[in-house]
DNA sequence: GCCAACGTTGGC
DNA sequence: GCCAACGTTGGC
């Protein structure tokens, strides 16, 4: 029994790694590495699943907002970038036997023709419960639901 | 650049 | 186990 497709969102600070950077990778898809968050590690290890929809939202950039779509394309695995020393990512209290940090890889599935700003998400009638809009909220990856995800899409068409 | 919010660390 | 200090996130 397979089952519901779930819904995600994560973020990314552009002039680190944007949705452009997603898109030139080959194949468009890449792992998810760096993230260094308990409860955001959770969420990609126990509860990412393949082919799980996944909106790609740029933050700390003037405006923030949701890019585009990803589709998750492998399931959780070791953050290898917990194990290397010359890696921003580096942690030294992780042990190949006992990794402690899990990505997934994402796929690009849409780049939006406009950026979905935090401000109009926050403007949108629907998306009142949306985590990312919680004050104080800095979670880098976080579950949406099936009907904020269809309203954020039917925003990037209209 | 500011600063509120929050997670993590580490002394006790 | 408590909690103060500290570091980071990220909107503004």
């Amino acid at each position: 029994m397979v089952r519901d497709r779930r819904y995600w969102l994560v973020k990314s600070e552009p002039a680190k790694y944007s949705i452009d950077d997603l898109a030139a990778e080959p194949g468009q898809r890449a792992c998810w590495d760096g993230v260094r968050n308990y409860q955001a590690r959770n969420f990609m290890r126990d509860e990412m699943r393949l082919g799980d929809g996944v909106l790609f939202y740029h933050s700390a950039v003037q405006p923030p907002g949701v890019a585009g779509t990803a589709r998750v394309v492998r399931e959780a695995y070791p953050d290898s970038t917990q194990f290397d020393p010359d890696s921003p990512a580096y942690d030294p209290r992780a042990r190949p036997d006992e990794p402690r940090w899990w990505m997934v890889d994402l796929k690009l599935t849409r780049r939006f023709e406009r950026l979905i700003p935090l401000a109009e998400l926050r403007a949108t009638r629907g998306l009142e419960a949306m985590l990312l809009l919680r004050r104080g909220q800095r979670l880098s990856v976080m579950p949406v639901s099936a009907e904020q995800w269809r309203i954020i899409l039917s925003l990037a068409d209209a």
